[in-house]
DNA sequence: AACGTTATTGTAAAAACTTGCAACAAGGAA
DNA sequence: TTCCTTGTTGCAAGTTTTTACAATAACGTT
């Protein structure tokens, strides 16, 4: 299923409008791997459509973002990385040497559910991104 | 206690140097209330220490992240703020109006345990924040 | 197909943050 | 106190991210 035809719909009903620049970007980061930076996004969307501009990338990942179509991680750096919002998953970075894992989001769900009851706060939805120190980088 | 009397000895111990910008900076983290932006932490501090600048308001923070001094968070925007490291916490920003509460650490014990265990990773300590959408923010 | 509304973009400039390097100064040794 | 070593800083220039606003173009309507 393209971009177009899978995004579109449900960004139109919104009454938001389909372009060139934003179907570009949907189509980097579905079609590249992980974490991707506004930087990487820009490179690579712009050699689908050479007009596009930095501040449309930062504006647009923001965009999908709030429309739940893309989601932020901090990356070790304390920057931020995005990702289209598929297959809830948080992070641990190592405080020595960066490495990163990825971590099951049912080992939080039961967390989410009680802060959720105990705060009042609704639809915790974070891609976390914890710090510790990776096994290689432990002293014996 | 004083800042100095306080933080330096665990500095010096470890080959680093004491000096005047580290110690107006450790004062308004030890003096203001939560969260400061690099940019806060700048102009306070400035007013105990007129030379200092803003890199190294910036490689100074860090360098107090590094060693366990204080905390960075993620603000709503995704920008970094710190605060120093006493009593661990956690935070919730609502996605609607920004609104930001804590959490209780004891919340996260047993996640952080799990995934020390199942990941291997050790010393996981972060200081999260999570988003959520807060009580007035929430449709009826 | 042509029009009008208004969401979205590009431009230019500002603000936030980082980096390289020479000058400086903290603190141990003489 | 003076000297030396080297961790830190300021400066200047870079890079990244945000902002304001006028120009553009998506798309519903005629
Ligand atoms: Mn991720
Ligand atoms: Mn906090
Ligand atoms: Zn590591
Ligand atoms: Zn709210």
């Amino acid at each position: 299923m393209s971009c177009a035809s899978e995004y579109a719909p449900q960004l139109r009903s919104r009454g938001y409008r389909i372009t060139p620049q934003r179907m570009a970007i949907l189509h980097v980061l579905r079609h590249s791997g992980e974490h991707l930076s506004p930087r990487d996004v820009y490179q690579k969307a712009k050699k689908d459509f050479p007009r596009l501009t930095e501040p449309t990338v930062y504006r647009t990942l923001e965009f999908l973002v709030r429309n739940g179509l893309a989601r932020p991680a901090q990356a070790g750096n304390g920057r931020l990385r995005y990702q289209l919002a598929t297959g809830d998953h948080h992070h641990i970075v190592c405080r020595g040497c960066g490495d990163e894992i990825e971590v099951e989001h049912s080992l939080l769900e039961s967390l989410y559910r009680k802060m959720e009851s105990t705060s009042g706060y609704k639809r915790i939805d974070s891609h976390v991104t914890f710090f510790g120190v990776c096994p290689e980088c432990q002293q014996p």
